[in-house]
DNA sequence: CCAACCATGTAAGCTGTTACATGATTGA
DNA sequence: TCAATCATGTAACAGCTTACATGGTTGG
């Protein structure tokens, strides 16, 4: 079963800590990961499938209570394996949140060379990525374009270089 | 009918040039617009969406030749009601690519003073944003983040820092 | 007691993804 | 002539959005 965006943030948070549904829709909510909806229609479903697909199961804690979602040592697997694939140039293409997302996810793996190498690649993805937009600014196609078609390119441009940037700093945090 | 990302997209690329559906996929192919998708099963559903609701036609040029798409009135009236609509924080937490596709398509719209609210509701759309997750950071929740977390939701705010500067200086840009 | 919040779902509808399928044209 | 590119679609499937629906608990 492939996972979806909103499938690997569910499990990343509950791995985090096991928690209850609507916990889950609070920290879309009150969060900076709003970027995914929080409304019941997408979650509760989502749960359930990853529920059904053997990533989550729904348990009472030891000392009885309220029914939580932990994760199965097939989520763990799943997440471990997403994790470690490295940051491609089509990710940062696509979806730098994604990418984002991952790394936030990194906390709860605790080799230390992981967060590394995923640094290592996202930079790689994005000096790529970085060269094609320039490539593309200085080709025939890009010359012809309008001042707002080039503004919002060069918009794009920053943006990556921010996130670059961030990880070079990044990397060097996690030698310590 | 409400109409999607993609949808913006397709109108407000065939209203720059009238052009065919290959041709669309092109560019999605080739330039940095590349964060939609260019497959058939995307693209030409949606133009026969788009037709059948009245936003595009597909007729041949005044001297024969190959069809090609065109904007309706229709559709010309709906893309400027979107350009003008002003940025909303929500937007600015949501979707940010969306902002920059009507920035660029506001190049179609030849009225100077557009770009200009356009610039200003984005910058002050963005400084809340900015504001906001700087207090998430601030509050108990967020001082509990971990090294990963925190990291990660300061890369968004940097990225969020360098369109507000973008913001800053296109604006001035247009003063001319 | 009533509003607000906690908490969990279902159902319709639309859109995008993936994969398959077809045929024309052009350059090596 | 054969591969690549132009060019346009269809069909199955899964996921998200929106809206509806329900009921418990808590604080003013």
């Amino acid at each position: 079963m492939k996972l979806t965006t909103l499938g690997y943030a569910l499990i990343g948070l509950v791995q985090a800590e096991p928690c209850s549904g609507y916990a889950l829709r609070r920290v879309f909510e009150t969060t900076p990961m709003g970027t995914y909806s929080s409304s019941p229609g997408s979650i509760y479903p989502a749960l359930a499938r990853l529920v059904a697909a053997g990533f989550l199961e729904k348990r009472a804690p030891a000392g009885g209570g309220k029914k939580l979602f932990h994760v199965t040592t097939r989520g763990r697997d799943a997440m471990n394996a997403w994790l470690r694939t490295p940051v491609t140039e089509e990710e940062v293409t696509r979806s730098v949140d994604l990418v984002l997302l991952r790394f936030a996810f990194l906390e709860n793996v605790d080799e230390p060379g992981v967060t590394q190498s995923f640094l290592a690649s996202f930079e790689s993805a994005l000096s790529n990525r970085i060269e094609q937009i320039e490539a593309y600014l200085e080709s025939p196609a890009g010359r012809a374009l309008g001042r707002h078609g080039r503004l919002a390119v060069e918009n794009g441009l920053q943006g990556l270089m921010t996130q670059r940037q961030w990880a070079a700093t990044s990397k060097k945090e996690f030698r310590s």
